[in-house]
DNA sequence: CTAGCATTCAAACGTTCGTTTGAACCGGGT
DNA sequence: ACCCGGTTCAAACGAACGTTTGAATGCTAG
């Protein structure tokens, strides 16, 4: 798991970059061929493999492109915020939506290939191949623990096993809304056109997590009876 | 989308089946190869084309023997909750215990191959192939109206859109824990054993999903401002 | 016993996969 | 003018893919 710095970004690497993030979201990883994608990156078939070595380097560079940017910005945000708390407690609210503004706001570039990014992210959370979940977690880790940190110090009285569960809920919420956008419908009535609009997915998105983060604690014997 | 009844279970049908499950788990539609997987379940090259068409329809075959009985259970409780309650209306919470319920208890049945088959349904959810998200949601079609019309009789107040949305929500809530259980680990600190005990899952699981539900409704101008 | 049918089997089908090769190409520095 | 490192290219590599074939096998009904 080698977390080196990106290559530079000759205009040959940019496209494979571009075609790769649009196809893996479209057909995964395993459904996208080499031949697929240099052809719509209008390049030679054998150029992923003299820029990135292989297929699976070239995976690795496409989350690395987006993600550390991304998961710098969210850092970016908190800091911002306990910069303005001047050392007092965060409102779990602000710090949950230091988390999800930067992968939401995502959502709306569509043109930047942002949106086919994180479609792609969000289903990439449970992808079958451990090398790829092995990465993605490497990537988020530094993000995580400066966000876990600072949900501890907003909430000092729920125990820490409680908060790392409902934290892995507010992050399974977030990876399924960005994963499912415009794929499945499950549920029938949700109007396609809202689904690209971050602040409306936002403003509904972010209370149901705070809600769940706030959930009455479960006295201890509901929890000791079912274990 | 043809949703006839399944075909009788065969010794063959059935090894291949179980071998299809755990490593469509493991490595994903497109990852595993006929000949592995009829080299697991012990069986010829040939059987699968043989026993069920295709390599696709050995897909479809594999969430209909699940699926179809996990949610005629959901539903099944659901009717006994309307029955017990007389006609008068449902506590939020007990409506989701009885659609977790049903999945959760799967995780239990390692032996079996539940635990396998609802990890690897929680992912397939966001699976990038357009004829598979459409199989589940087909099959999924008939529990989830009436779940959203129980939602709707035990929640008259809240409007409709915003139900839907906290269902999906929720749903996807459900499909990230069941698929994550035991593989991403981004928040350190789950003791492991506590992901295959149900009853402790859903302890935390269900306040989680009832307190999102029941978020206070953010104003319409907050909406308003945001769209 | 045997005719008929469902099932199993080894072998091969044609296609597509990721990767490698070695020559061609191109620009800038000496 | 020359060469050279970085880059692109057409072509081919061996392996693996899902599927098909036609003969062999086992079982059951007449």
């Amino acid at each position: 798991m080698s977390l080196r710095a990106v290559k530079p970004l000759t205009d040959t690497r940019v496209r494979i970059l571009d075609a790769a993030e649009e196809l893996f979201m479209q057909h995964g990883f395993e459904g996208t061929s080499m031949r697929t994608l240099t052809a719509k990156a209008g390049v030679n078939l054998a150029a992923v493999n003299y820029h990135f070595g292989s297929k699976h380097a070239l995976i690795e560079a496409v989350f690395r492109r987006r993600l550390d940017p991304m998961n710098a910005e969210r850092i970016a945000a908190l800091d911002r915020l306990e910069k303005e708390a001047g050392g007092g407690p965060l409102a779990p609210e602000a710090i949950i939506r230091a988390f999800v503004g930067p992968s939401l706001r995502l959502i709306e570039d569509a043109k930047g290939g942002g949106r086919n990014f994180i479609r792609l992210l969000g289903r990439t959370y449970t992808d079958p191949s451990k090398e790829i979940r092995h990465l993605i977690g490497a990537l988020y880790a530094p993000a995580m623990e400066r966000f876990k940190a600072a949900f501890e110090r907003s909430l000092p009285h729920m125990p820490r096993e409680e908060l790392v569960w409902r934290m892995h809920f507010m992050f399974g919420t977030l990876a399924y809304t960005l994963a499912a956008t415009d794929t499945v419908h499950l549920i029938a009535g949700c109007k396609p056109e809202d689904r690209y609009d971050a602040r409306l997915l936002e403003a509904r998105l972010v209370p149901f997590l705070a809600a769940g983060l706030l959930a009455p604690l479960a006295d201890a014997s509901d929890v000791k009876k079912a274990a």
